[in-house]
RNA sequence: GUGGUCAUAGCUCAGUUGGUUAGAGCGUCGGAUUGUGGUUCCGAAGGUCGCGGGUUCGAGCCCCGUUUUCCACCCCA
C-alpha cells in the first residue's frame, strides 16, 4: 500500500476550512458586484506562447508547463537530445502550461471576445493560479486569486473604484489594512532624473528593499548595478522623503521639476489621493516609494494592501497598465486591475479568529430511525422540509441509535426527529433539541414551526 | 535557484549513552446502556519509525544519499 500524499504546495480544504474560505469569497463576490463587475472564467491552462515572456524571466522560469500528450519526444530531432538546453527542450516537448496569474489571461481574453465585448469593461475573475515557487509562510503552489480589472478606461475614477472596493471588502472582513500607493511613473521621472533611465527597474528593486536592509545596503546595491556617484547622490532626498502623503508629494514635486512624467505621476496620485479624501474612504493610504512591484507591466498606479495586524506578504495588489493587449494585437486599450490573495486573506483571519458563525452550510435537523419501514416514513418529511428551504439530512440506515446520535452530534445538528413505530402510527416525530436534550412529540406542522423559529 | 530545518499510529507528540516485545493523549471501533448524543468507565484495532544505502554483534537513535515539511533569501498573492 502506498502513503497517499499531494504535490509540495498544494492544499486539501475540509469542510469546516471551505465554509471558511467560501465567506471569504462571498464576501469578496458581493463587493464586486456592487460596482457592477461581471464575472467571467478563462482555461487553468493556457498556450505557453500566451504566458511566456509576460512576467520577466524569473516568472517564465516558475511557469508550470505541461507535457505535450502522445509521444511527446517526435518534435525533438534525432540525436539532439542530449545536445539541446533544458530551456529549448521544453520549447520542444511543450505547449502549453498552468496559468500564473490572471490578469495575462484575461488580457488575452479582452482581444479575443472584442466582439461581444462594450468598454469600459468591468469584469472579475476568481479562480487558482500555480506558481512553480519553493512553498513558505503565506506563499503555496496553486492558489486563488479575486481579479477585478477595468479596461478600456484610462479615467483615474477607475482606480478610486477599486480602493473604494478594497476599503468596503476589508471592512467587512474585519481586517485592519493599510493600503500603499506609488505610481510607475514616479519611478519613471526618478530615473530620469538622475540620469540612468535604463537602469529603472535596478532602481526600484533595490528602493524595494529600503526597510528590510536599510538606506546604506541599498546605496550599495545600487552602485553595483553600475550607477554614478553623482546619481546616487541625486536619489538620496527621495529614499529620505517623509511627512504625510501632501508633504511627500510637495517635495517630490521639487526634485522631479524637470521630469515631464514624473510630474505626470505626481499629478495622477494627487489626484487619487484628492479623490479618497472626498469619498472619506477609511482606510489608511499611504504613498510609498519603496513599492515597486516586479511586474513589469504596471504603467501607472501600482497599489499593494498589507495587514496591519498579522506578519504576512501583502494580501492584495495591484495597478495601472496601459498596453496589456498590445501583445496580443490590441493596442491602446488601458486597464487598471487588482488582486485579492484569498489564501493570504484566508491565513489571516485564521490567525486573528475573525471568523463569523457560519451556520447557512449546515444541516438543521437530522432523521433518526429504527427500521426501513421508518426511513421510508421520515423520507417524504425530509422532502417537505427540503421543499422549505430547510436544511435536512436522513440517517441513510437504521443503525444502533447511538451511532445516529453520535453523527448528529459530531456535524452539530441542532435538531433531530427520531422515529420509530410509536411515532409512525402516531403520524408524528420525536423532535429532540441537542442543545437543550429536551424533546417531545410534534406534527408535521408543530415540527416546520419549530425549524421556522429557530432560523 | 541558494541556505537552514523537520519526518515515529488517522492526528498531536514521547522514546534515556545505540540494547529484549516502540509508548501516550486525541480520534476510530466494540461494550457498560438491544429507543437517545455531547460526560464517565472498560476493552480492541491501528506502526516497513519517510525512502535507499552504510557503520555495528545490535540502529527509531550514528553516517551518507534522496524525498517531504516548515522557514529565510530571490521573487511574489
Amino acid at each position: 500500500m502506498q502513503k497517499p500524499s499531494i504535490p509540495k504546495g498544494t492544499r486539501d480544504f475540509t469542510p469546516l476550512e471551505m465554509a471558511n474560505r467560501n465567506y471569504i469569497f462571498d464576501t469578496i463576490k458581493e463587493v464586486f458586484r456592487l460596482y457592477g463587475f461581471q464575472q467571467i472564467e478563462t482555461p487553468a491552462m493556457e498556450n505557453l506562447s500566451t504566458l511566456m515572456g509576460k512576467y520577466g524571466e524569473e516568472g517564465d522560469k516558475l511557469l508550470f508547463k505541461i507535457l505535450n500528450s502522445g509521444d511527446f519526444l517526435n518534435q525533438v530531432p534525432e540525436g539532439e537530445l542530449s545536445t539541446l538546453s533544458s530551456l529549448q527542450l521544453t520549447g520542444k516537448i511543450s505547449e502549453k502550461g498552468l496559468r500564473y496569474d490572471l490578469t495575462v489571461p484575461f488580457a488575452r481574453f479582452v482581444v479575443q471576445n472584442r466582439d461581444k465585448i462594450s468598454f469600459p469593461f468591468k469584469r472579475y475573475q476568481i479562480q487558482p493560479v500555480w506558481r512553480a515557487d519553493r512553498p513558505q509562510k503565506g506563499r503555496y503552489r496553486e492558489f486563488y486569486q479575486c481579479d477585478v480589472d477595468v479596461v478600456g478606461s484610462d479615467s483615474l475614477l477607475n482606480e478610486l473604484e477599486l480602493i473604494q472596493i478594497v476599503d468596503e471588502v476589508y471592512r467587512r472582513l474585519n481586517i485592519r489594512v493599510v493600503l500603499k500607493l506609488n505610481n510607475r511613473k514616479i519611478l519613471s521621472g526618478i530615473a530620469e532624473m538622475i540620469g540612468e533611465a535604463e537602469k529603472i527597474t535596478d532602481i526600484t528593486v533595490a528602493i524595494d528593499k529600503l526597510d528590510k536592509i536599510g538606506l546604506e545596503k541599498v546605496n550599495e546595491e545600487i552602485a553595483s548595478k553600475g550607477i554614478s556617484k553623482e546619481a546616487i547622490a541625486l536619489l538620496q532626498p527621495i529614499l529620505l522623503l517623509s511627512g504625510t502623503n501632501a508633504e511627500k508629494l510637495e517635495q517630490l514635486k521639487s526634485v522631479l521639476a524637470g521630469s515631464e512624467i514624473g510630474l505626470k505621476g505626481i499629478e495622477e496620485i494627487s489626484t487619487i489621493i484628492g479623490l479618497c479624501e472626498t469619498m472619506k474612504i477609511d482606510t489608511p493610504i499611504e504613498l510609498d516609494l519603496t513599492l515597486a512591484r516586479g511586474l513589469n507591466y504596471y504603467t501607472g498606479a501600482i497599489f499593494e494592501v498589507k495587514a496591519l495586524d498579522v506578519q504576512i506578504g501583502s494580501i492584495t495588489g495591484g495597478g495601472r497598465y496601459d498596453n496589456l493587449t498590445g501583445v496580443f494585437g490590441m493596442e491602446g486599450v488601458s486597464g487598471v486591475g487588482i488582486s485579492f490573495g484569498a489564501d493570504r486573506i484566508y491565513d489571516v483571519l485564521n490567525q486573528l479568529e475573525l471568523y463569523p458563525e457560519t451556520s447557512a452550510e449546515q444541516t438543521r435537523l437530522l432523521f433518526v430511525s429504527f427500521g426501513w419501514k421508518e426511513l421510508n416514513y421520515c423520507l417524504a418529511w425530509a422532502a417537505q422540509l427540503r421543499k422549505l428551504g430547510i436544511n435536512t439530512e436522513v440517517y441513510p440506515e437504521p443503525a444502533k441509535m447511538k451511532k445516529q446520535m453520535s453523527y448528529a452530534d459530531g456535524k452539530k445538528i441542532p435538531f433531530v426527529a427520531i422515529v420509530g413505530e410509536t411515532e409512525m402510527i402516531a403520524g408524528k416525530v420525536m423532535l429532540k433539541d441537542m442543545k437543550s436534550g429536551q424533546q417531545q412529540l410534534v406534527s408535521r406542522e408543530e415540527l416546520i414551526a419549530t425549524l421556522g423559529n429557530a432560523e
